[in-house]
Parts: C-alpha cells; structure tokens; sequence
DNA sequence: ATTATCTATAGATCTATAGATAATGC
DNA sequence: ATTATCTATAGATCTATAGATAATGC
C-alpha cells in the first residue's frame, strides 16, 4: 500500500505545523456566512442577510453555492477537513508514547476550538443538514472519536494510563473540548496556548497519567 | 436565619429526592413546543408547526404565551429551575465531605442529562433569546457553575483534590456533562444510573481524587 | 465563450393580531 | 364574567429561479 511516508498527505497538500493555525482564508460569501451563522444560527440566518454582508444580491450567492445549506456544508467541510489531518499530525508527531500523543492532539483541538472558535461552534448547526449530508459529517466526527479512543485504549492497555472505560473517558475529553466555544472569548486573559496547556493537564489528569 | 431545615427549600415546593427524576409534566403546548425545538431548533420551528403539533390553531398559542420566544422561555425557566434544586439538594446531601459533595453533585447532573435529555439539549438555545431574557438565563448556569467551582476550590485547599486550576476544571467538568445529550439516546445499552456512576468516576479521576 | 453579477418576480411561508364565538364557573 | 378557542387576515419575509446584462479570457 505505497511507503508509510506519502500514504497519510495527499501530494501537495502542505500541512506545515499542526500547532500553527493561522487565520482561515475564506471567500467573501463563506465569510459573511460564517459570522452571520455564528450570531443566529442556520435557521435564524436569511440569505438576504448574507447577502447583505457581502454586498452582493442573493441570486449572486446561488451562482456559487446550491442554497442555504450548501453555505454550510462549504464552512464545515473546510472546518472538519482542517481539525482531522491537523489531530492526526499531532498523533504521529507523539513518537507512539500514550501520554504524548494525547498531549499533542488535545493541544491541537484545543487550539483548534480557540482560534477557530466560530469555525467549531458551527458544528453544532450539522443536525440541521439534509440526511446524507449529517451522514457524511458524522464519519468525520467519528473519525476523530476513534482516534483519541485509540490513544487512551494503548495508553492503558500499556500502564501509562489508569481507565475504567476508554469509550466513555473518550467522549467526557472530546466533551470538555467542545464546549470551550461556548466560554471562550478572544479577548479574554487567556491566550490560546494557555488554554490548550490547561486542557492538556486536566486530559492527562482524567486518563489517570499523574507522571510529570 | 431560620433553622437550616426549612430555609432551603421553600414552602410548600416538594423536592423529594434529587435522585427521582419523574417525567416532568408539561402542557400540551409546551411537550410540543420541546418536540419541535429539539427537532430543529428554535429558529426552525414555525409557531404553525407547533399549533399542528398540539392541534390547535396559532392563535390559541398566543393566548397561552405571549410570543414564540414566550415558549421557549417557559421550557428554559422549568429546566434550570429543576436542575439547580436538584444540585443544590445533592450538593447539600453530601455530608460536607468534598468527595461526596462533587459526586452527588456530578450525579445529579449527569441524571438531568440523560433523563431529560431533551430539555437539556434546549438550553442551547438560549443563544436566541432577547438580551434580557438571555440575561438572566445566564445566571442560572453561574449558578450551577459556581456551585462546583466552591467543591473544587474547597477540596483542593482540604488536600482532598488535586487540582491546579479550580476554575478551569470546573468548565471542564461541566463541559463533559453538558455534552452527553450529544450522544446519548434512552435506547442505548447504558441506563441513565450506569451513565452517572462513569461520569462520577471520571469526574473524581479529573479532581484527583483517586480514593474510592 | 465563459464567468459573474444584476433586475424582477414567483410562490410559499412566517409571526402576530382583530374580532367573533363557544364553553365554563359563579 | 371568565377562559379558551376559533376564523380571517394583515403585512412582512423567505428561498429560489428566469432571463438579461456586464465583464473577462482566448
């Protein structure tokens, strides 16, 4: 199945450092689409009211995007694409040891859910997708579940950690993690590496790796 | 101040056991109001969509609340005002013994997340509120979060915690708990008790309390 | 030729209210 | 009298498309 170097990034495809997030380059549209969905929501979002942002009338969103959803497909493709080969890098670049490969990818969702912090709120809007389209964003939650389950399965099956349920300690990290848009403010004392730090320590404390 | 048996709860509200969490009784209005709001969202419902639902007519609605956000506000006011007794009765059945303060306080929680999952899922929407609606929704989840803030903050000081950082863990713990509605589904193999037991282990390995 | 935008509009749907009417309690 | 509902409708707003027009690339 081709070398184990050029098998996990696409040719091309530059992922430099999965700790540097730089500002997201989005179309005008996408962009207005983000902030207005951000502030009311999918639902409470018109694309009058997009359109109005980006200054264009709506038949000018619809020459580019499908419709409404198609917006917010767009915004969560390139949200979730972005946070799963970043989580991956993280892993890999943990050199295969339990307690750093957790490190690397709760500070890269971390630093993920504060600098994107608009970005992965909208996840939330996802249950508001037609059927196929929820389906495939599911697959990529999942793929994310699956990766910091496995962590914490080899992390405890090796003695670094101490778990009752890998499954269960899994979806309380993702949990802690995902609710971070929902208090954090880039304005607030705390910079986003501070912040990924703290979570770094409270993740290592919930698996039960007290090392340090 | 009173004796400290009857200044707790007020007269005449039953609060029988934080633990017994029966079905809450709803209007008509109100049980379809919650279906269709955690169907899809609040922007998402049509006040037509809920008076089908009830099998009324719209203006029969508006004889019962004043507005769409009316519904909302009484589903919101019932749930926080529920939850918030309950933690508090849980906080206070633990004996003053940090341990048990934050278990009870945890289960208490995890049961509201699980039994009620719907209504806990709402709270979400608490976004669309008016500013001073949202306002003082607020300041019942400072109240819940305070509430575990002073366990944490006292555990840690009595040596029964280890904890760096009291305010973060606190988010932290609430995050993995806010997020169960996410996942869970009454269906599933987990009964809302075993639910609470992996979530109070989880929460105390978070702490640092290790003993058991 | 192709790409991107516009004007104009269809057709549906939305929240909310006015005013009438039925049912209930004293 | 009071409470709860109805019919009918105002008036605004919504998503989406048809067809015209301008700007750009070859």
């Amino acid at each position: 199945m081709g070398s184990s170097t050029d098998d996990t990034v696409a040719e091309g495809a530059v992922m430099p450092d999965w700790r540097t997030l730089e500002p997201m380059e989005l179309t005008p549209i996408l962009s207005a689409s983000l902030d207005a969905f951000y502030e009311t929501g999918f639902h409470g979002t018109s694309v009058r009211e997009i359109a109005r942002r980006v200054g264009v009338t709506v038949p000018a969103l619809y020459y580019h995007h499908e419709n409404k959803e198609g917006l917010l497909i767009a915004l969560l493709e390139l949200s979730t694409s972005d946070v799963l080969s970043r989580a991956h890098a993280a892993d890999e670049d943990g050199g295969g040891d339990p307690v750093r490969r957790l490190s690397n990818v709760i500070e890269a969702i971390v630093l993920r859910m504060t600098l994107r912090a608009r970005l992965a709120a909208l996840e939330g809007e996802s249950r508001y997708l037609s059927p196929e389209n929820r389906q495939r964003y599911r697959a990529v939650r999942k793929g994310i579940e699956k990766l910091v389950r496995e962590i914490v399965e080899e992390g405890t099956a090796s003695g670094s950690f101490d778990v009752d349920d890998p499954a269960e300690t899994t979806r309380a990290l993702l949990g802690m993690c995902q609710s971070i848009p929902r208090w954090y403010h880039a304005e607030g004392t705390l910079s986003p590496q501070a912040v990924a730090k703290k979570y770094v320590d409270i993740a290592l404390k919930t698996v039960g790796a007290d090392a340090r």
